[in-house]
DNA sequence: ATTACGATATCGCATTTCGATATTATAAAT
DNA sequence: ATTTATAATATCGAAATGCGATATCGTAAT
């Protein structure tokens, strides 16, 4: 699979993972990318804080910066909002999961 | 959750339930969005003809025109290449599932 | 002061997405 | 035979998104 389409097809995922993640534990840009790599996904800080700052921008996640041993970290935390986002959203994960294995 | 966002989690949805689909039985534009919107997506077909096509040109549907009483239909299949591509999604898709569903 | 460095932010370009509009192909009507 | 109607696909221009590369930030150590 080439990587045009794997991100066609992924970006949606890990967009729910962000969210699922930040409901979970506050998570930040660089850690959260290393992550997704763990888990086969690859995406650019080009691509990742501006999904961060939009998120945060429709009131989907909150961020609080810290100072850890001198280097700043953003984390970003899941709001009222964000979990409504993130439910919708594992409604339609799962009505895709049964209709891809259901059987036929 | 607003449509913007929908869009930005949903459209990879979309576009593996277009393998999907296509691998079960040959699939047209205008009956598909309309399936699609059962589910509840939605998606305007200046989105979604380009993506038969993007899928096309990269090898993962091919198409086939039919003349159904006196209209045009292009009706897309999957390929070998899409198979393949679907499987992947499909085990994305079905990790996805287990982290967003695990007991913790 | 300067350097080192983890981490975030932004740039310019290419691609994607969108609603709206145009085009296509044929059947039915005249 | 020409026109009209219609299902369906294709494409347009503008806005938004995605990307790798580069710049910037903030603090601790030197």
């Amino acid at each position: 699979m080439q990587d045009q389409f794997k991100r066609d097809f992924f970006l949606g995922f890990i967009k729910v993972h962000i969210l699922h993640h930040a409901r979970i534990e506050p998570i930040y840009g660089k850690e959260f990318r290393q992550e997704l790599r763990r888990h086969g996904y690859e995406i650019s800080y080009g691509t990742l804080y501006p999904i961060f700052h939009k998120l945060e921008k429709g009131d989907y996640l909150t961020s609080e910066q810290k100072n850890v041993s001198g280097k700043i970290r953003k984390y970003y935390s899941i709001t009222k909002k964000g979990v409504r986002a993130l439910e919708a959203a594992k409604l339609k994960a799962r009505e895709l999961f049964n209709e891809l294995f259901e059987e036929s």
